[in-house]
RNA sequence: GCACUCAUAGCUCAGCUGGAUAGAGCAUCGGUUUGCGGUACCGAAGGUCUCAGGUUCGAAUCCUGAUGGGUGUACCA
């Protein structure tokens, strides 16, 4: 249900009955309650436009505005002020509508678009660390939210397995003469130990400066061993990926290598554009107003990740038709993608109407404000993280004795890596955050588990009550009129949330929902004795449809839900 | 040096395209129960939105400057 643009309608239909030529601006939803369900603004905007007093025109407004349908009362207030309430009925059919559609109401996209969302982007020569949660989970919500909304979406998870390390790691891992599948279980330790081998053998590290010339060139038995490092270490990131409940597959994949091809095509065609100069023997794109150029090749020749990168834009808006490329990315590579989104749209690899943008995202700080590291100042490893979180989260399981061993691991599992996501994922994404297990497994708050707490509430309602619901919902009282209120703003805020990419809204959202809900709740009796019939069933749906609004909510969040805590 | 970014309650954070008395949670203090899941709900207290100007009928939000923090600054990704 759009919402405000149902509600702009009836604004838009009173503008025209008044005879007010102007556009109206968009309706917001109210401050308080007192101030009705959502209110109109533009009056006083139009007051020196028009050249008549803002109460005069928002008196014109009122005077023409439909209170049959939508809206069933509007007041003027304070300097011009247009105060909306909903209609009860209205809003209750709205609900029931919604209730019985398996997409809760909400549209599918009417012209969707092609969207190439880059995340995660893990290193093949290490481990999976805390600085990949963020751009793998943030990423993932966002694949999600617009696939729902039904753009088509298309997951590209840009994996680094090119560059000279590789000919140390394969040198190495030849060396060892073995499969890979022992010594790579640790590739952090893999990698320190190949890299004390480089430093201290010069033989070794010869040979390693062979390999990497050897991949490049194509060889056979390089390549091979290099395939099966970069087998292993992708099955690392899929362990992480499943733990993580992330739909990225190998299907997602395109490697860095997978543009080595195209590298030299890249450097063609900026050269015959004429915008290539040399310097200091390196190929640059110098931009207007810029000091640092953007390199593309070496001076011995090599390219870098900004080649790889424009090879990479270029393949997404010409090869796959993306109109819309998401880069979920740490914020400290802002000046490199603003660099280098200029110069593939200066040298036409995208089109002018393919948006580029660079999602970016704070650092992960402990409890200090210090980034995240372990006690000896190394990176901490995803996985263990991911772990922790599962035994902390078991931790919290009141009632262990009602369960298997196994349903609580499960439910430990949900729980815990619920809980790490919801806490990233209600973070506004540009600010660093603070890391804090206490805050994220608690119940109170915006936190998962207190959304966990609400959802089992409410199926524990319908455990209870085990009979077919007939009926329609009616809107009784003031909290009944504010929960489905905010139960018909979901699409709006799902949408606004794919605009900005920002989960957060979804989690503030999500978090009012469940406040709300809990208050009628405690004023609103379902169950117990004494309520009418009729009430009864309109309440129950009301919670019925709160709980699918939550569940559908975390579901783009990529947060599983339990019916019992 | 230059560029980008951030600054909101003791702490952690919201605040959407400028709108009415700037909102939550934690912590503090107080209240609600024969309890449909009290891991809940209600209330109190807590703010010169870093500072100084400017634009506007109207600024936490936009502009300029200052201060303080973070980040980036050509052949790594």
């Amino acid at each position: 249900m759009k919402l405000k643009s149902q509600i702009n309608n009836v604004i838009k239909d009173a503008f025209t009955k008044a005879g007010i030529e102007h556009e109206p601006m968009s309706v917001s939803e109210a401050t308080k309650p007192e101030f009705g369900d959502y209110q109109f603004n533009g009056a006083m905007a139009l007051s020196k436009k028009i050249g008549k007093n803002p109460r005069e025109i928002a008196q014109n407004i009122l005077d023409n505005i439909d209170l049959t349908g939508v809206l069933s009362k509007a007041e003027i207030a304070g300097p011009g002020f247009i105060n909306l309430w909903l209609n009860p009925l209205w809003i209750g059919a709205q609900c029931q509508t919604a209730l019985e559609d398996e997409r809760l109401g909400i549209s599918i996209r009417e012209n969707p678009i092609k969207v190439v969302v880059d995340y995660s982007g893990p290193n093949m020569a290490k481990q999976m660390h805390v600085g990949h949660l963020r751009s793998t989970i943030i990423g993932d919500t966002l694949a999600n939210l617009l696939t729902f909304l039904g753009d088509e979406v298309i997951r590209q998870n840009h994996i680094g397995d090119w560059g000279t390390q590789f000919g140390m790691l394969i040198a190495y891992l030849e060396m060892k003469d073995e499969d890979g599948s022992v010594s790579l279980k640790d590739l952090e330790q893999f990698y320190k130990d190949a890299k004390g081998e480089f430093d201290a053998n010069a033989d070794f590290a010869n040979k390693a400066r062979e390999y990497v010339v050897k991949i490049q060139s194509g060889d056979a038995h390089c390549l091979n061993l290099w395939q099966k490092f970069i087998d292993i270490s992708l099955g690392h990131c899929e362990e992480v990926y499943e733990k993580l409940n992330v739909n990225l597959t190998r299907d997602d994949v395109r490697a860095e290598s997978f543009y080595n091809d195209e590298l030299p095509k890249v450097v063609e065609v900026l050269a015959d554009k004429g915008t290539l100069q040399e310097s200091d023997g390196a190929q640059c794109v110098f931009l207007e107003g810029d000091e640092i150029p953007v390199i593309v090749q070496k001076g011995d020749g090599g390219y870098l990740y900004a080649t790889t990168d424009l090879a990479a834009l270029w393949y997404r808006a010409e090869v796959l038709g993306a109109k819309r490329i998401s880069y979920v990315v740490d914020a400290r590579q802002a000046g490199h993608f603003k660099q280098v989104f200029r110069v593939a749209k200066e040298a036409g690899f995208v089109p002018e109407d393919v948006k580029l943008e660079h999602i970016a995202f704070g650092t992960m700080m402990d409890k200090g404000g210090k980034p995240f590291k372990t006690r000896d100042g190394g990176t901490v490893k995803l996985i263990d993280l991911l772990d922790e979180a599962v035994v902390k989260a078991k931790e919290t399981i009141n009632n262990k004795e009602d369960y298997t061993p196994e349903q609580v691991d499960e439910l430990a599992k949900i729980i815990g890596i619920g809980a790490v996501k919801y806490a990233d994922l209600a973070i506004n994404r540009e600010s660093n955050y603070i890391f804090n297990w206490d805050k994220m497994l608690s119940f109170e708050g915006n936190t998962s588990l207190y959304m966990q707490y609400g959802y089992a509430r409410i199926q524990s309602i319908f455990r209870k009550y085990n009979a077919p619901i007939e009926g329609e919902i009616i809107i009784g009282d003031a909290l009944e009129h504010r929960l489905a209120t905010m139960l018909l703003r979901f699409e709006d805020v799902l949408s606004r949330a794919a605009v900005d990419a920002s989960s957060n809204q979804i989690t503030t959202y999500l978090y009012e929902l469940v406040t709300l809900f809990m208050r009628f709740y405690e004023q609103n009796p379902i169950l117990k004795g004494g309520i009418d019939e009729e009430v009864k069933m309109s309440r129950l749906q009301l919670a019925n449809l709160t709980a699918k609004t939550i569940k559908q909510g975390l579901d783009i969040l990529g947060i599983k839900v339990v019916d019992k805590l």
